[in-house]
DNA sequence: ATGTGTGAATCGCTTCACAGCT
DNA sequence: AGCTGTGAAGCGATTCACACAT
């Protein structure tokens, strides 16, 4: 009784990202001692409501006691194998840059079982060096390196101009998932799923709502 | 006539975050030399809808001609004053560690007007070396240095246990939009803009979208 | 003829409210 | 009594569709 979807309803990218909320936040209670949580417990410790907490978790099962709450280790089990954090992932990192460099033994990682296994960037000076824990291949190399360390998901931290071919060599290796830092959207096949981590955006949205609070 | 919400409707987030993007986009077709855009072709761009792009800037304001659609540079001036990127904002980063330092002289952030003014650590060690271009300062310091460089965001890269308290500081010293790395809720007063930024979350979504494929 | 701007319709996410389990 | 799980209601965001401007 795998706790994934069972009603095969279509759920909310909303939603993933709650429960990657939650799952970090019952790390902390399980890590305090706290032995059961009730949704509106959760609810305010976010900033959602109760009833987003329940709804969130009903997609997937039914993980909690009635009058009780939930039990903090369980529903955090339960959310980590929902999410496929319940087994470990193989990644690779393409750019050697200030960006990629910064997230090479980046702690919340390899916590959450995501391991760094390969490094590639095409400048000539960086290939063959070593770079904290990876040394650096060239990206000519990556569709054999792929199978060997049977790698799953990528990300890119390449300059904006880079982006697409080297997803392109990603997909073409056989790459599902692409998580991208460089500033440019991404064509790939239907069955990729991209998502955009772009940190100048977030300082716009920022900007945003200073200028708007001053012209009220 | 300042193009800015000027129906005072309240805007979507998910608007914001799309203006960020077709600000982009405007900037390659300005580069390439594209002179004008139809709101289909920049949603097919993106990936949404041309009603969509059409409804996003009806907010703020009339900015196409019917017929023949948008002047892809004034459609960029346009958003970068809604936005509120038509200026300079001075920004300080806390946390002098791997992703703090990868931030500093980062290009994207210059180009759209994010000048890193000043760096604070708590480490000793760190405190008065120079990092890249800027000198490490004490946290201690950090409201006198605010208010000289006239600081209005803040970047915080610090561990999770120490962002609250380095939250805490940057809200008293006056500033009103916190982007966060660090993977901890931060509790701030209602007139803070707070954004987090989780690497790992974003590597959840996508294993999860992984799982999700492989069950249908 | 082309393509914007926008009310109206639709869709989907969030919240309500309560039956039912412990 | 307490708190979950969930249909139904409510509401906000997206899409439709068309009048209107060039």
């Amino acid at each position: 009784m795998k706790p994934e979807n069972t009603k095969s309803q279509k759920v909310s990218s909303s939603t993933v990202r709650r429960l990657s909320k939650y799952y970090r936040t019952l790390s902390h209670l399980v890590d305090e001692g706290r032995e059961s949580v009730s949704s509106e417990q959760l609810a305010k410790l976010e900033g959602f409501t109760s009833a987003q907490v329940r709804k969130d978790l009903s997609y997937f099962g039914t993980f909690g006691k009635r009058g009780l709450g939930y039990s903090t280790s369980d529903l955090r089990k339960k959310i980590a194998a929902i999410l496929g954090i319940d087994r470990p992932w193989n990644v690779a990192l393409i750019g050697a840059g200030n960006i990629g460099t910064a997230l090479i033994d980046y702690r919340e990682f390899s916590a959450q079982g995501f391991h760094l296994k390969l490094l590639f960037d095409n400048d000539m000076n960086k290939i063959g060096k070593k770079v904290k824990s990876l040394v650096v291949k060239s990206i000519t190399d990556l569709e054999m390196e792929f199978e060997k360390e049977k790698i799953e998901i990528v990300i890119l931290a390449v300059p904006a101009e880079a982006a697409q071919s080297a997803a392109d060599v990603a997909v073409k290796a056989g790459v599902k998932a692409i998580l991208n830092f460089a500033p440019r959207n991404l064509n790939v096949p239907g069955d990729v799923t991209v998502r955009q981590e772009n940190t100048a955006m977030e300082l716009e949205t920022l900007s945003y709502a200073i200028n708007q609070r001053k012209n009220l």
